[in-house]
DNA sequence: AACATGACGTATT
DNA sequence: TAATACGCCATGT
């Protein structure tokens, strides 16, 4: 292949689109595998599952990627929240009241005002406090 | 191509 | 602790 040729594909390559609809899948895919790695009863904000998706600072694909996540696939979503600590969803939707409730079944403590603690006393594992 | 939006995050006051 | 402002990144208009 000669240069012209060459020069041609890198430019070719430079302007084709970094991201067609499989690379946003293979990316969904990371961010979900990240999710469901959650242990029960822990918690996990959006950032943290982000880099721990090899996609540091894409805090807000982790949210589209909830979203456009396939409810067949059971995800542990309830476990994932916002940095402080709270509960993304709007306080008091349904989908805020709902987050709420499958956390409680996990024996994780929702303040009033969204807040969540997760469930005393599980593992002792460094890998978990990572989570807690 | 500019602009608005969002299940976000961090720094500042 | 709370309110505000600004940064970040993919999508949809």
């Amino acid at each position: 292949m000669d240069g012209e040729a060459l020069k041609r594909g890198v430019r070719a390559k430079a302007q084709a689109p970094v991201s067609d609809a499989s690379d946003a899948t293979a990316k969904f895919e990371r961010i979900w595998s990240a999710i469901a790695a959650i242990p029960p009863g822990g918690v996990a904000s959006y950032g943290e599952i982000a880099r721990r998706a090899g996609l540091p600072r894409r805090a807000r694909l982790v949210a589209q990627a909830l979203r456009a996540a396939p409810e067949a696939m059971c995800l542990p979503w309830h476990r994932v929240l916002r940095a402080d600590g709270r509960i993304a969803f709007t306080p008091g939707s349904a989908s805020f009241r709902r987050q709420k409730r499958l956390l409680e079944g996990e024996g994780a403590t929702v303040a009033k005002n969204g807040r969540v603690s997760a469930a005393a006393g599980g593992s002792d594992d460094l890998d978990a406090l990572l989570w807690r």
